[in-house]
DNA sequence: TCGCTAATGCAAATGTGTTTGCAATAATAT
DNA sequence: ATATTATTGCAAACACATTTGCATTAGCGA
């Protein structure tokens, strides 16, 4: 063990003692900011709309060029983990990343140009379509058509 | 060549003629009706709920206790082939297959048991939650919650 | 600047859902 | 009942997204 300042040591030691941390897990809980993990972040900041991993990777390349998409996948997992991104499963487009903090809101999936945006706002009443007996704790909605660059 | 009556040959050419046939695809036009695909569609039809491949097979495993897993994804691609089924992507379940012929509906997930429901109805309104410019044509909506089995 | 080690790039490995080749079986028309 | 061939069961192969092992790189504290 280095030679560490007495709060890099309580840090340490704090991080250590939580009940599932394990050394060598692939989410770490000491982060270091690396170009990469900003690159990732930014890409989320600059797009504002839900993504997929080849999206990320693709747009991240465009800041850091080497960008793997290894790494893309660890860094997604950490700031996943960190509550940073949300991880929601599309009906069409698989897995997407989007961020955290939002209000509650919808899905759109444009036809034309295969992309997702979010939808704020909400008019579904959950009571009222749900049949006797089903207790209704959530719900999503993924609406279908043309967004619009490309209706234009 | 067998000798086939002039119907079958007739029906023969003109299933062989059609623009996408291949002789050896997976999914053959000229259908015999087996024990397996018939208990497919009996699980279907007592079920009336969608199912997944390994619910379907479960199932099915009860009524022609010999059936096979491959067989079960041969029928189902038939059977949406021939537009008895759809296929649809549940947020948490995947890949699941529902009958056809049914009004518009939406889904509901029970935490408890696991399995999807079909809601009959709909209150959405679609242009209602679309911002100016989206132009909806489809949606599809997933609660999440209880249901009336597990609830009781 | 130095020392430590988390993080990276790369390629190989993994996992899970789905497809397929083949010999044997069974549905259908005659 | 017979001939034909679609369908089956089985296991191996596949596709695809995700992960991991390892040597190297780079962030951070001092």
């Amino acid at each position: 063990m280095g030679s560490f300042t007495v709060n890099t040591i309580a840090k340490l030691l704090a991080i250590r003692s939580r009940k599932n941390y394990t050394r060598k897990k692939e989410v770490q809980t000491l982060r270091r900011n690396t170009t990469q993990r900003m690159a990732i972040e930014q890409v989320f900041k600059e797009q504002e709309r839900p993504l997929g991993v080849e999206e990320v990777h693709a747009f991240g390349r465009k800041i850091v060029k080497s960008l793997n998409q290894a790494t893309v996948y660890r860094n997604l997992k950490i700031l996943v983990h960190d509550g940073w991104l949300k991880r929601i499963t599309h009906p069409l487009l698989g897995t997407l990343y989007e961020r955290t903090g939002k209000d509650h809101h919808h899905h759109f999936h444009c036809r034309t140009c295969n992309r997702a945006f979010e939808l704020p706002g909400c008019v579904l009443k959950e009571n009222e379509i749900a049949p006797t007996g089903f207790v209704v704790e959530d719900h999503e909605i993924y609406l279908f058509g043309v967004c619009p660059s490309c209706g234009a």
